[in-house]
DNA sequence: AATCCTCAGTCTAAATTGCAAACTCAGCCT
DNA sequence: AGGCTGAGTTTGCAATTTAGACTGAGGATT
């Protein structure tokens, strides 16, 4: 895990996924909204390129020119249980109502980040312990 | 969440809190696990001893003069979701079987973090939506 | 008692990284 | 031809990070 760190523990880049979850996809949008400096978000989706978290493609608007944009891996997305873990906690000790919530299809109520047994039986952090073989 | 990257969108943070999860909490040990430098590992730690992940306090063992060291506040251990999340994300798309595993108590299968909806229904995360409100 | 050792930092100068703002380049639009 | 927009790149300066030396408190060693 010391190497997800190495492409998480950075400010810019855990912003640009949390982008990247809410659908944002093009240099200037996400540079509009987390306003982090040209020249080092170019750097960063390029290191999120190659860690594969981020993909670039080629895009098309009708009467323009060709652009490129970025687009979650599939690998990507799955570290969308690690945003939903840290949104869940920040949201715990934040006194304000959040505004945003992930719900499920077909429902109103968020959903929660649990830890589950192999017997799918839901167990409490207090209740784990490390094993290192 | 924004501030919640403020804290955690960091190299040395991210792998601070997990030496405290598995127990480490001496400056020399954490000092020597991560490799970072001694004026930035005083720095970080005093910041998230401020946002109150982690708290200061004095230790004495046998025959020695009494020192201090940090340990997770309830908040900080509430994280743990977020490592485990981490972990296991970084688990899968290495191919390494994991050296470090969190098993419930009187268990040997490896914990998993899943999504869970209000009437504990487990939900993939391709079935949820973003709510803004 | 003087010196040594360990831990937990602090200090410092050099290297790296981050920054804002200006510049570039391709192609569509008038 | 000139302008505009998106997606960068460049630049010169500011802030952060780094390795390594230094400090200071107190127990242990001589």
């Amino acid at each position: 895990m010391a190497k997800a760190s190495d492409i998480l523990g950075d400010r810019w880049s855990l912003l640009i996924l949390r982008e990247a979850f809410y659908g944002v996809m093009r240099f200037a949008d996400i540079q509009a909204d987390i306003g982090a400096p040209r020249s080092v978000l170019t750097d960063r989706l390029t290191k999120l390129v190659d860690h594969r978290l981020l993909e670039r493609f080629e895009y098309q608007e009708d009467g323009s020119r060709p652009r490129h944009a970025y687009r979650l891996t599939d690998r990507g997305k799955e570290l969308g249980v690690v945003f939903l873990a840290m949104k869940q906690w920040w949201d715990k000790s934040d006194d304000q109502e959040p505004t945003v919530r992930f719900v499920p299809d077909g429902s109103e109520q968020p959903v929660k980040v649990v830890l589950r047994d192999d017997r799918g039986q839901e167990v409490d952090l207090t209740e784990i312990r490390v094993r290192i073989d």
